[in-house]
DNA sequence: TCAAAATGACATGTATAATGTCAATAAGTT
DNA sequence: AACTTATTGACATTATACATGTCATTTTGA
């Protein structure tokens, strides 16, 4: 029963995350960033510009606690507010020529890290456990739903 | 680079400790019991009695913050002190018959919703998935720590 | 024997959020 | 155009899950 691979594979997940974590913190050491000012700088780098509320749903957590985060951006310069074509009131949060410099950098170091790392791992393993994980994580899920 | 399947499986990490978090918090309705409370429990179920920095050295977080979560199940009556033969004034904190049954009737609760969501993932996948994931956890704590 | 370590207890601090509320605006509806 | 309803930003409060600091009391080990 504890020796069900699934049942330590969901346990695992704490660990792998705080490993994670610790490792991003790491590669932020100098950058003058948080973890939190991180997220929503990679996002916008991944997909351009959002208001505050797209922002919150793609992080799923409220958008109280992202606004917070990204006035944080706004305030080191590293974002900045663009007229939002589609809602006036609710301005687009974009990066500035600094946190767009600011952000790949760190990326950079962090897909640095990760190809490090796997080194000893086999990319086709690595696909089947994304698939596992995935699979299990959406299961979990539905299981609190139901 | 977003695509590499490694930095994928990272960042489910979070999601699937959210979502194993939730289905053990659902599994706790009813039982009276706090997420942290059941970790404390788990422990002395499996491996038997221990003093307080013995369960902190096990769930390597601060033995302050477990004392914390220890003096609750004593106080719901789930767990009680014993001498401890090995440190005379840290005292051996030990399930109650109230404690073992509620403790066993979770973790069976547990075992049969992890059967059930294992029921569409192959354990040969799961064990694959498994080791993948331990491996990626070692290699990223040590890299944190060089 | 005596210094160093371990323990319990308590107080305070911190990070990451959720929740509640309000006023200003914006959007959709008639 | 008027009116209702929804959205947003801003701010305050609360919650959770820890870490950290400190102290007095044992306990251990040299």
């Amino acid at each position: 029963m504890i020796r069900d691979p699934l049942y330590q594979l969901i346990w695992m997940s704490r660990p792998l995350m705080q490993a994670a974590e610790a490792a991003v913190e790491r590669g932020l050491q100098g950058s003058g960033l948080t973890v939190r000012m991180r997220a929503v700088l990679e996002i916008l780098h991944r997909n351009g510009d959002a208001s505050v509320p797209e922002l919150a749903a793609r992080l799923e957590i409220k958008r109280q606690y992202v606004q917070v985060m990204v006035n944080e951006t706004l305030q080191a310069g590293l974002t900045e507010r663009r007229v939002n074509p589609r809602h006036k009131s609710s301005a687009l949060v974009s990066l500035t020529d600094t946190g767009r410099a600011l952000i790949a950098d760190v990326l950079d170091r962090e897909a640095v890290l990760v190809a490090q790392i796997g080194a000893g791992i086999d990319p086709a393993e690595a696909e089947r456990a994304l698939n596992v994980v995935q699979a299990l994580t959406e299961k979990l899920k539905a299981s609190v739903k139901e």
